[in-house]
DNA sequence: TAATGTCGAGAACGGTCGTTCTCAAGCGGC
DNA sequence: GCCGCTTGAGAACGACCGTTCTCGACATTA
C-alpha cells in the first residue's frame, strides 16, 4: 500500500532532516543532502513534504516533542517530589544535554537566527516551543509556591536560555550550573516540612 | 591620494555593511546590495576587503567596539558610584538596547550561528568579544565585594545572554528587567554605609 | 504479451551569490 | 595631442540550491 510506504518514507526523511539540519545548520542543508542521508527519492521526497519550509517546520516540531518529553521524563524521574527540587532539575538536565556529544546549541534559536525572517512556519514553530517550554516550567514553578509565580519564570526563562546560548558559545556545560545556582537563589526556600 | 580615497570608501562600506548585515542577516545580504548602499564599486571594495569573510570580521569587530563604548558610557553616566549600581546598571543598559527601534538581537550570536562553522575569523571576533564583555564584568563585580567574584561574573553572563536571547525571541525589552531583578538576588547588599 | 501506470535516478531550470573580468572613460605626464 | 595607467559600471563565470521534468525500468492487469 501507497500509505504504508509513504509513512516510511516520511519518517526516514524526518529522521535524516533532523539530524542533518540540527548538526550542519538548515540552509547548509540541501535537498540533495536529505534524498542521499535518507535513501528517498527526490519524488517521493516532494509528496511527503511539498517544500523544503514544511519539511522544517516538521523538524522543528519533531524537536519540540524530543526536548519537551526528554525533559519531563527526567523531571519526573531524577527529583525528588519537593517542587523546588523539580525546578531546579530543569537545569540539570540542561547540563545533562550540553554534554551530549552532539549537542549544537538551541535548535530552535537557531533555526530562528537562520530562516525565521523567510519562513513563518518555522517562526511559528519556535514560538510553540517557547510558549510550551514556558508554560511547562510555569507550572512546575506554581507548585513551589512562590509569592508572584509569573515572575518567577520569567526570571527562571531568562536562565534557561541564558545558558543555553552561554553553552553553545563556550562549549561547556558549566553555564547549566551557574543556572541552577541563581535558580536557587529567587526559589523559595523548601517550604518547611510538610 | 589613494591613501585617504580607499580609507573613506572603507568607512562607507563598513557603515553599509553594519547597517545591512545586523539588519537583515550576513547571508541575505550580496555583495552587490552593499555596493548599492555604500555607493563603492565592487573593485574597490574587494581592495579594502579580501573577501566576504574578511568584511564580516570587520563587521563584528566594529560592533564590538560600538558594543562596549555604549555600555561602559552608560554605566559610568547613569550609575551612582556604588558597585552594586554599576553591575545593575549594565542591565538597563541592555534595556534601553531592547528598545531602539533597530535592535535585531545580538550580533555576535546571530554570526556565529549564521557563518561561525564556516568562517574561522567570524569565530574569533565573536569569542573576543565574548571575553571582552566577561572581563568588564568581571571587573565590576570584583568591585562589589563578593565572596567569589568569578562565579557571580558568570552567573551574571547567563543574565545578560538569557536576557538578549529572551528579548530578541519576544520581541519585548522586559527580559532586561526579569535578568536586573535576579541579578540583585545574587549580588551581596550594598557594603553597608561606607 | 501488450497496454498502462508508477517509480527512482539524475538531468535540467531558474535563481542567487561571491568573485573576477571586460571595456570604455578619464586623467597625468611627455 | 598622445600614451599608459587607473577607475567604475556592469557583464560574466562558476558554484550551489530548491524544485520540476525526462526517461527508462519495472510492476500490474487483462
Amino acid at each position: 500500500m501507497d500509505d504504508a510506504d509513504n509513512e516510511a518514507a516520511r519518517q526516514r526523511v524526518l529522521e535524516a532532516a533532523d539530524r542533518l539540519f540540527y548538526a550542519h545548520g538548515i540552509r547548509a542543508v540541501g535537498m540533495d543532502r536529505i534524498r542521499d542521508a535518507s535513501g528517498v527519492s527526490l519524488k517521493r521526497l516532494y509528496r511527503c513534504f511539498a517544500s523544503k519550509d514544511e519539511l522544517v517546520e516538521a523538524y522543528l516540531r519533531r524537536r519540540d516533542r524530543w526536548v519537551r518529553g526528554e525533559l519531563a521524563d527526567f523531571v519526573a524521574k531524577e527529583a525528588t517530589g519537593l517542587p523546588r527540587e523539580r525546578v531546579l532539575a530543569v537545569f540539570d538536565w540542561l547540563e545533562w544535554w550540553f554534554g551530549e556529544p552532539d549537542f549544537r546549541g538551541c535548535p530552535f534559536t537557531n533555526a530562528f537566527n537562520e530562516v525565521g525572517a523567510d519562513s513563518a512556519r518555522a517562526a511559528a514553530a519556535v514560538r510553540d516551543h517557547q510558549l510550551a517550554v514556558s508554560a511547562y516550567l510555569r507550572g512546575l514553578i506554581a507548585a513551589t509556591g512562590a509569592a508572584d509565580p509569573d515572575a518567577v519564570t520569567n526570571r527562571c526563562l531568562v536562565l534557561y536560555a541564558g545558558s543555553l546560548m552561554f553553552a553553545t558559545i563556550s562549549g561547556t556545560t558549566s553555564p547549566a550550573k551557574y543556572a541552577r545556582e541563581t535558580a536557587a537563589a529567587i526559589l523559595p526556600p523548601e517550604s518547611g516540612s510538610r
